[in-house]
DNA sequence: AGCATGACCATTT
DNA sequence: GAAATGGCCATGC
């Protein structure tokens, strides 16, 4: 886990933000960090989801708070609104897990992609660049 | 102790 | 508009 204090809040901040996300949607990195008010790390978010562990440990106290089984990690994905390819297998379970929950994700080839219109994730929310009042195309 | 790596992203060539 | 660039920082070697 986190070595230092201030790593181990982080860590659990991105827990708590991640458990936000409700069922049937998704939402990025990215903006997790940005819930977080840290913009710029949102590659850390990934590294927290990398480490949280899957399931409660009975000697590990921290995994009994959080755990794959309470913080939904499989709503979270990269900007580009696919499941960010890891280690073999993993993503493929994520798409898997997500469909169960009833997200469309569909598999290109590549990547697994989720099919945005079908759930309503915010991929940069944070707009309210007060573009709204001119209502002119750019 | 450094150095490399990575479930990322926005910005700038 | 694709490709490089810089920033982030926990982990592992």
């Amino acid at each position: 886990m986190a070595r230092t204090e201030e790593a181990a809040a982080w860590f659990s901040a991105v827990y708590r933000a991640v458990q936000q996300v409700p069922v049937g949607k998704v939402t990025t990195y990215g903006h997790i960090a940005l819930l977080l008010d840290h913009p710029e790390r949102a590659r850390q978010v990934g590294v927290c989801l990398k480490h949280l562990p899957s399931a409660p440990d009975p000697d590990d106290r921290y995994s009994q708070l959080f755990n794959g089984g309470n913080v939904p990690w499989q709503r979270i994905i990269n900007s580009k609104g696919a499941i960010s390819p890891r280690g073999p297998g993993g993503a493929q379970r994520q798409a898997d897990v997500l469909t169960e929950e009833g997200v469309e994700v569909e598999y290109d080839g590549m990547e697994y992609r989720i099919k945005l219109g079908t759930f309503g994730w915010f991929p940069k929310a944070l707009p309210s660049e007060d573009e709204a009042g001119s209502g002119d195309h750019c």
